[in-house]
DNA sequence: TGAAAAAAAGACCTAGTAGGTCTATATTTG
DNA sequence: CAAATATAGACCTACTAGGTCTTTTTTTCA
């Protein structure tokens, strides 16, 4: 039960791109710089978000990254799922009753499923929108300081 | 974002304690067959329950396992806790505020906190009496088969 | 008293994965 | 053409989940 940094990356990229003005084109290395992520490591997270529709790239000299959708249409769950794997707390409740010969007489099943349910609806309610950061966190930080 | 075998391990050999007549040992073996554990490997997680307080062992011949409290008052969370570690969805959430530089100017801390939050009460308000199991997997199957 | 049955303790092993780094290639801008 | 960029994918390391087994200690009971 655990949330790794790809989510963490991929949260804090999404938030970043949701700050600046529409259509405003911002670079992987620009990314991982105001937003304090491990340099390149952004670039795989990056082919996620692109492949699943949320982001949109630009390729060439001034090219990099803009959002493909607006930012409230975006929830923390689908930005979970699209850089990891569905929410699930336990492999049977994914895969079918046939998964594992027990899940019919399982007394366990249900509590998973409604925990699952739980984070997932709440996670399904909050956007990137709601969360940007148009500063990223090194300029917040340093604003701070100051 | 995953419960492991532990837990679900865990909660089997709970639930079948709950389901016997009070105070009646059942040995290792027993819970391993009952509730389709792979053998020997719940000797490694009734150490923690019982090092947890969850669970009573007797040594020797005749030996074996009892619940140490009242199954209505053992939750879910506990016993996650118990044998694994505190429900926490991302570090940073654990560790206080200077775990990492960022914490102060986050966006998403709240979102996690949230989500963890929700679940970890849910499970808090979920028993092993609730989920308690006499038979066991092993047992309930084969009822349905015949 | 001794053999059997059980927990306690811990060593060991394997495959998978998280997290991270780097390089080569294709594309675009100016 | 040169610089800047995404794309694609190779590669690496440390850790952990999950599982198996053995040795020691304690207890029961015949």
């Amino acid at each position: 039960m655990n949330v790794g940094r790809r989510v963490d990356y991929a949260v804090r990229a999404l938030s970043y791109l949701a700050g600046q003005p529409t259509g405003k084109i911002v670079s992987r290395v620009e990314i991982e710089q105001k937003q304090a992520i491990p340099s390149y490591f952004l670039s795989k997270i990056m082919k996620d978000l692109v492949a699943g529709g949320l982001v949109q790239s630009h390729i060439g000299s001034k090219g990099g990254f803009t959002l493909a959708r607006p930012a409230e249409s975006i929830s923390v769950k689908e930005v979970y799922e699209t850089v990891e794997r569905p929410i699930v707390l336990m492999e049977c409740l994914d895969k079918g009753e046939n998964y594992c010969s027990y899940c019919g007489v399982c007394t366990q099943r249900s509590v998973w499923d409604k925990a699952q349910s739980l984070v997932a609806s709440y996670l399904g309610g909050v956007s990137i929108g709601d969360i940007s950061d148009p500063r990223g966190l090194t300029g917040r930080l340093a604003a701070l300081s100051r």
